[in-house]
DNA sequence: GCACCAGTGAGACTTTTGTCGTAGACGCGC
DNA sequence: GCGCGTCTACGACAAAAGTCTCACTGGTGC
């Protein structure tokens, strides 16, 4: 514990924040690690904590009763999870969290995070910036799965998502899937209807952009 | 202006506020009112303010091209709305806001909001408390485009928004569908399902349950 | 009374999405 | 090599959702 105040600041949501929050950080903050593949925390269960990931990829999610899932988010070093339950009546976590890599975490309980909140305002400030863009990424969802057929929201998923270099991670179509609200099936069709057309090439696990602005027309409205 | 401290405790998210917060807050808030079904912001318009309720009902919503609406949320007195822009860098707001009655509001301009969050710590909890109250509504939706049918996501709000007593708000199919996130159509043809099914009874105009047990069952799962 | 209009009921039809079954390709461990 | 699990391809089919059209109702204003 001799330099977490060093190491906290690695994490962006407390990177701005004064010493003496830093500090009060360090007297609540515990840490942890997750190996891929393993759960983080359940939806449902009653909130113990917020996290804020040191290292690692996760992934929060929502699951059907027929086991089909929606992405709510993918999130890095930096972001943090499970913060919003702290702030609310019933506290119970609100999706399923997995590490998709090897994770290590900070964890502060709930209490603690709303009393950090209440006394350090910088924090405050960083929290509600965090959420507003988790509001914002959230509204854009919502329009995106009430207002847009698969097949436009799989053209910008590509523009967005497939960079130029191949240094892109690889998605399989059940990720694709459960990131645009829809099955592995029709994220296949519509690749396989994307590529009939000259706009994708499918290299088994790689997709590779050949037209991106006929893909931009797919997405246009 | 002689009362207007006594009028923002009116509004529930000023109403635990600490006089000094009060005191701040009257130096910077203007009010306006609207005619129902005027137009008080325009999505991606730049970020003016952010806006309070005192008195009226409000819709936020979503426009496609194609001229299709998806409800983002009904707010009433004591809700606030772009109330998020002014925490993100690109301030522009999010979604359209509509009078659906008399509304009068309590404006408080992006900067000021800011730095009120950042200089009172109770304000800066409500408003943490109320972007988690937003940020659960959102993912529930969320997960009700992706994972559920119209009809059962007809049926749940049935349940939820048709109370026992007839003093409940008319709702238009066109509406509903806004607020489903279908068209009217299909609305209508699922009412007249769940009306042969003899789980509703359609009055023109009003709808009654008949089978509650019936309608959570085609709401679960 | 009348015309007008928003809201609705309803049928026919198309497109989109989801489901199922089967099979092949690939990577990995043994 | 072999088996095994994961990922993918693809066709057939079913269900859900959207589109289009027309008619009807009930209220409003004139």
């Amino acid at each position: 514990m001799v330099s977490t105040t060093q190491a906290l600041r690695r994490v962006s949501l407390f990177k701005d924040l004064p010493d003496y929050a830093l500090a009060r950080i360090v007297d609540v903050v515990r840490t942890h690690t997750y190996a891929p593949g393993e759960t983080i925390i359940f939806e449902g269960d009653p909130c113990e904590a917020a996290y804020f990931i040191a290292e690692g990829q996760v992934r929060a999610y929502r699951l059907s009763p027929a086991g089909r899932e929606q992405d709510m988010a993918r999130l890095g070093p930096g972001h943090a999870f499970n913060t919003v339950p702290a702030f609310r009546a019933q506290g119970v976590n609100h999706a399923t969290v997995e590490a998709l890599t090897s994770v290590s975490v900070y964890v502060i309980a709930g209490n603690d995070l709303w009393h950090l909140a209440g006394e350090c305002p910088e924090f405050a400030l960083t929290l509600l910036q965090d959420f507003a863009d988790r509001l914002d990424h959230l509204t854009n969802l919502v329009e995106d799965l009430a207002l847009r057929t698969v097949r436009q929201r799989l053209a910008r998923f590509l523009l967005q998502h497939v960079g130029k270099g191949g240094a892109a991670r690889r998605w399989t179509q059940d990720e694709i899937a459960a990131h645009l609200g829809a099955v592995r099936d029709v994220v296949g069709r519509t690749l396989r209807a994307f590529a009939k057309a000259g706009l994708v090439r499918l290299d088994r696990q790689r997709i590779v952009l050949l037209d991106r602005d006929g893909l931009e027309e797919e997405a246009r409205y």
